[in-house]
DNA sequence: GTTGAGCGTT
């Protein structure tokens, strides 16, 4: 239980000013970075001003003439699944990410200014982004699906031509749903499809169910 | 090996 260790980090976590944002025009890599470590160099950019419909392809495209694009996500909207119009567009090479941002940044894709800058952040992962909901709107957990029964299905990110969504047979997944949350507010282990008592055909042969429960009151 | 609820949505 270390909770937040950052105690131990060596490298001195880039600050990022909390909220305010760094009016840094130029970016540290504004120029080419002469240290010689690529590796220090971000290859995930931030496109901003996203049209709506935009999609991951859309983005992919213009951006993978600079060179190979490792991935293309744009967040959505988990409860409302709406686009929140901004994507990230990872490359392979941080220099064609470099070459990407200065030639793309102005461009317009869709009838819209694209706005590209180096992703400053790092990617956050889902559970991070679960502890966000509080602060988000209460309202909004009422109404998490907008577009599909579930969030599973909002997700637009194209990884690979080969992508495998993840088949999961299983159908009772313990994946944290906006929905499921308020299962777990009162119980923890029980499944809402199973009740206590097990009354799936109370017409047919209810006493049978019964008997199955318990004892068929043979002796007690 | 990774993370898909990624920060900058009008």
């Amino acid at each position: 239980m270390r909770g937040r260790s950052y105690s131990y980090s060596p490298s001195p976590p880039r600050r990022y000013g909390g909220r305010r944002r760094s009016p840094s025009p130029r970016g540290r890599y504004g120029g080419r970075y002469r240290g010689g470590r690529d590796r220090d160099l971000p290859t995930s950019l931030l496109v901003r001003n996203l049209a709506k419909d935009c999609r991951p392809e859309d983005l992919h495209d213009p951006f993978g003439q600079f060179g190979p694009v490792k991935d293309v996500y744009l967040p959505r909207d988990y409860y409302t699944g709406e686009p929140r119009g901004f994507g990230f567009v990872q490359f392979v090479d941080p220099a064609d990410a470099a070459d990407a941002k200065y030639h793309m940044d102005g461009q317009v894709l869709l009838g819209r200014e694209l706005t590209v800058v180096f992703a400053e952040e790092n990617r956050k992962k889902p559970q991070e982004m679960r502890a966000r909901e509080r602060g988000r709107s209460y309202d909004y957990r009422r109404s998490p699906r907008r577009r599909s029964r579930s969030p599973r299905y909002a997700r637009t990110y194209s990884r690979s031509p080969d992508y495998t969504p993840s088949p999961r047979p299983r159908r009772y997944s313990r994946s944290i749903s906006p929905r499921d949350e308020r299962y777990r507010r009162r119980s923890y282990s029980r499944s809402p499809y199973r009740s206590p008592y097990g009354s799936r055909s109370p017409d047919r042969g209810r006493s049978y169910s019964r008997s199955i429960s318990r004892s068929p009151g043979y002796s007690r």
